[in-house]
DNA sequence: AAATTATTTTCACTTAAAGTGAAAAATTCA
DNA sequence: TGAATTTTTCACTTTAAGTGAAAATAATTT
């Protein structure tokens, strides 16, 4: 489907590919989950923005995870990416790991 | 308000205290979120599962997590305590920093 | 250039998820 | 015993997450 020459599609293509509706696309943009290129008015989506969207979609599906909370899942990302707090990051998760810890003894 | 002595408490108390709906902990218990001892026909919540019902509410309020995905944390919590795939958990974790080191080439 | 198709935008609606109100009955407490 | 609390259940409300539809616009095809 995707020619390897091909950066980038138009959302119906995405849509379809990922068997979502394309309102849910543009739904999703305005959380700013994916904010695709622009030619002219036209969105392209980068083989990227897939992969990232191919993620989302298994988050929701196979974890049950809300859209909300993978918007913050973002901006954790944003700030590893900015490196902003790498270290806050890593100790959420070592602190997610002492929470299961934790529950054993519920 | 929790005199140490005492180890569980009555449904509107706890609500009360985590300043919830005492019928979102009865809704709650439909999915097995928190079971609380029973006395009779009373429920009696132990410090722990107030403990518990206070990580989720942070998940929520926080996190802005949805219980469907909290009913999956816990089953992922059900296989550490039961022993059944704790590297597996393990490397769910590791996955998830991994995937979060892939988005930064987003 | 004209016709056709796809895209965009926006509003309103639908479905699903997550509660929450209310009331009758039962139980517990003072 | 009477009052307060709890329980249960059904129906409803609010919130979250889409999704339909249509007019306008833009892009593509003929």
């Amino acid at each position: 489907m995707f020619d390897k020459k091909d950066k980038s599609y138009p959302i119906e293509v995405v849509a379809d590919f990922l068997g979502v509706n394309s309102r849910t696309l543009y739904y999703y943009e305005k959380f700013s989950l994916v904010v695709p290129l622009r030619r002219g008015r036209k969105r392209y989506y980068s083989k990227q923005d897939i992969r990232w969207l191919e993620y989302v979609r298994e988050l929701m599906y196979e974890q049950g995870m809300n859209l909300r909370s993978i918007i913050v899942l973002i901006k954790k990302r944003d700030d590893v990416i900015l490196g902003k707090c790498p270290e806050e990051v890593v100790d959420c998760f070592k602190n997610y790991l002492m929470r299961i810890r934790d529950l054993q003894e519920y």
